[in-house]
Parts: C-alpha cells; structure tokens; sequence
DNA sequence: TAAGAAACAAACCAGTTTGTTTGTAAAACT
DNA sequence: AGTTTTACAAACAAACTGGTTTGTTTCTTA
C-alpha cells in the first residue's frame, strides 16, 4: 500500500508516505462524501440536509466539502446522480434472462420492487416533489430522474415485446405493474405490510396470465 | 353585513361597526392562514417553508400567524389536517352510488384520481419523508394520513362486498387499484401524460372484468 | 362601564446555516 | 529544485429564521 510513482521524472524521494495520488485522494473523498449525503438525505430528508451534517457524517472537515462541492446544490445534484447510477444498472441486466411473460412480469416485480423499496427512490421523490415545481433546481432534478428510469423500462419494454406481446399491449402492462409496485411502495411510508404485497403481486401475476389468454397471447 | 349583537347585555352601543365577534375573526383569521400555509406547502414543498412567507401569501402579520398557531410544527400540522378534511369526504359519498363492479371500480378510480392528482396528495407525501422518519412530528404526520385514509378504503371495500364479491379478493382488488392510481400520480411529477393514463384504467378495467368472469363472479 | 382577555402588529434577539476567506501541506509540473 | 496547483482545515461574516417580547386595539363579561 506504498504510493505510486507513475512519472518518470521526481524519482525516489518518497519515504514513509502513506498518500496517495490527487485523483485518487478527490475520487475517494468524493465518494465518501456523496455517501454521507445519501445518509443525511436518507435520515432527514431534504427539509433537514445541512452540509455541516454530511461533513459529520462523512467524516470530513467542511473545508473538504466545499472544496469537492463548492454549494449545497451541487452535493444534493451530484447525490442523487450517485443514487440512480449506483441503482439503475440492475434493471437492464435481468432484463435479458426471461423466457415467458409470467417470468418476465415476475422479474419486472422483482427488480422494481429492489428499486423503489428502496431509500433512493425515497430520496429521489423527496428531492422531486421538495424542489419547487419551477425552480432551476426543481427542473433539474427530474431531469436526472427521468434519464435514469427511462432506458430501464425500455430494456424491459424490449424483454416484453420479444417475448410476442404485442408492443402497446406491452407497453401498458409495463406501465400498470411498475405503477403497481410504486403506488403500493409509496403506501409503504404510512404501513408496511408486506404478506398482502404478496399476495397482491401474486394476484396481479394471475391477472396477466389470464388477460393474455383470453387474448390468446400467451 | 352589520354586526351582530347576540349578548342580552351591551345594548346598542355598535354604530358605526364592520367588526366580527372574536370567535369569527379568529375562525375566519385561522382559514385564512391555512390557506395560506398550503399554498406556500405546495409551491415551495416543506423544505422551503416559511412562516414568513405563509403570513405574506396570507396576507396577514406575522404576529397574526404566532398569535394562531405559536409554532411552525403545529402550523404545519394543522395544515395537513385540513387538506384531509377537506379532501376525505368525496370517498365515502361516491361509494354507495354504485350498482356494478365494473362501476364500482370506475367511481373508485375517479376518486382516487381526484386525490392523488391533487397538490394536496404531493403535501402529504412530501411531510411524510421530509418528517424524518424517526421524529416526533414524523409520527404524528403519518397518523394523520392514515386516520384519513383508512375509513375511505373502508368504505370502497364494503361497497365490493356488497356487490357480490368475496372480501379477500375485493380488498386486493381494491388495494390493486388504488396501488396503481397512486402509482401514477407519483409518476406524474416527473411527465404527465394524460391519455396513456386513460388508456392505462381502461385496460385495468378490462382486465378485472376478464378476471372476475374467469372466476365466475361478475 | 371598567377590567380582563383575545386579536393583532412590529421590533427584537439568538441560534443556525451557508459561503467566503485565509492559511498550510502535499503533489504536480517544468 | 522551485514554482504552481490541488487538497484540505479553520475561522469568519452575512443572511436568514423562528420564537419572544412589548405594545395597541377590539371584544367580552362581570
């Protein structure tokens, strides 16, 4: 763990460093410090971010902090950019192991349900809905939300269609069970009560299987 | 449009007077400042809230609003509770008017979109996250939403049963339904499109009608 | 009708919060 | 090797916010 010396020239002065590079430093404190946002967004909510918090959180001077994020808005942007990436990438990888709808549909459930379960995705309604409607900020963020979600339901849109659904039949159904998993998990916030989200999604998986056939699709 | 002289004593002293009985003045001073309170809770979301501002949109004295509601917590809160009540009624006066399932799902699909559509539904979702999760108003938020939730969803579900349908089934039909209203509205923030969600309630619709005729219920 | 309470208004104050400035040490570049 | 740049630290300053205090007016009630 002895740091490098990637430059030819300034050769063996190194002693008993334990530092790293520039990049590497800022990558990591970076890190670190976009994970104690996600936390104090996660715990407080948007209303209660203080950057003095993630400092704390992160363990970092708040001198570090403003240097990586010269303002509060950057931190929250940049988290919530670090939410949807660190997030988004499972949707599309199951996307392209399903060999029937009701597998399919029964993925879909799975991996929705891993996204909006989740405290990103209530960190992201609460920076959607608590960004003014108007603000630049405001606009911003759903921006950033939608970009993410978009090529996720495209991927499984794609899965669907593939699988002989006929494409707006395809679409629909796609949108009524990532609805369903994103209005129950919001229900989630007042009570949680997951044997009946059970018993629901396995209802909906019948629901599907017998409109398909009587569609004589599946 | 005189002043009323309701008391025995203090005869006809009132000459010149547009002034209200104190109760009045303050009920009418209450209203007012809640109104108020929700426009700046929804235009700005409960991380930009500020008595300040509630007492400009009010267009009342800062004093005013103390005067009425001494904190900002219990601003807040009666705010919220008067988006319920304002709001909570409409349910259970649709729910008896019907006279099929098919019906049935319809009215209920039109009142759950008249709420969740609603600022006030974004109002209540918001103070539900932003009141940490863990905190005293937190608590009492959520409570709030439920009291007011649940006798609805109660009296959507009887009206099922009453209508023939086996109450396991109609409360996850109903919880189905809801889900995906709910679902959607979420949704909304991010990119409204109103005639996919047409499209979308009237496959749902089909959907539990082909359902409930391959159980032979409907 | 006089005393007391409630409704409002306005100024004030203390705590918080964010961004800036000033300073130091380590790395990068030449 | 020396200069510049970058990473971090800490103190600081200015704005903001919510609650309190103090004062005035209007209603209530004895």
């Amino acid at each position: 763990m002895v740091a490098r010396q990637t430059t030819i020239k300034n050769p063996t002065r190194r002693v008993q460093a334990a530092r790293k590079t520039q990049a590497e430093r800022s990558l990591a404190m970076r890190a670190r410090v976009l994970q104690g946002a996600i936390k104090v967004l996660s715990d407080k909510g948007y209303a209660g971010f203080r950057t003095a918090e993630v400092a704390l959180a992160a363990d970092i001077s708040r001198g570090a902090l403003t240097h990586h994020f010269p303002t509060k808005d950057t931190l929250v942007l940049a988290a919530l950019e670090h939410v949807f990436r660190s997030a988004a990438e499972l949707g599309r990888a199951h996307a392209h192991k399903v060999h029937s709808v009701d597998e399919a549909i029964n993925a879909l459930l799975k991996d929705s349900r891993h996204f909006f379960f989740s405290e990103l995705f209530l960190i992201a309604i609460d920076l959607s809905i608590s960004g003014g409607k108007n603000s630049q900020d405001g606009q911003r963020i759903r921006e950033i939300s939608r970009a993410h979600r978009l090529p996720v339901e495209a991927a499984w849109l794609d899965a669907l269609v593939e699988l002989g659904v006929p494409k707006p039949l395809a679409e629909d159904l796609l949108w009524l069970t990532i609805s369903i998993v994103r209005g129950f998990a919001l229900r989630r916030i007042l009570a949680d009560e997951p044997s009946r989200f059970k018993r629901l999604l396995s209802l909906w998986r019948d629901m599907v299987q017998v409109y398909l056939k009587s569609r004589s699709i599946a």
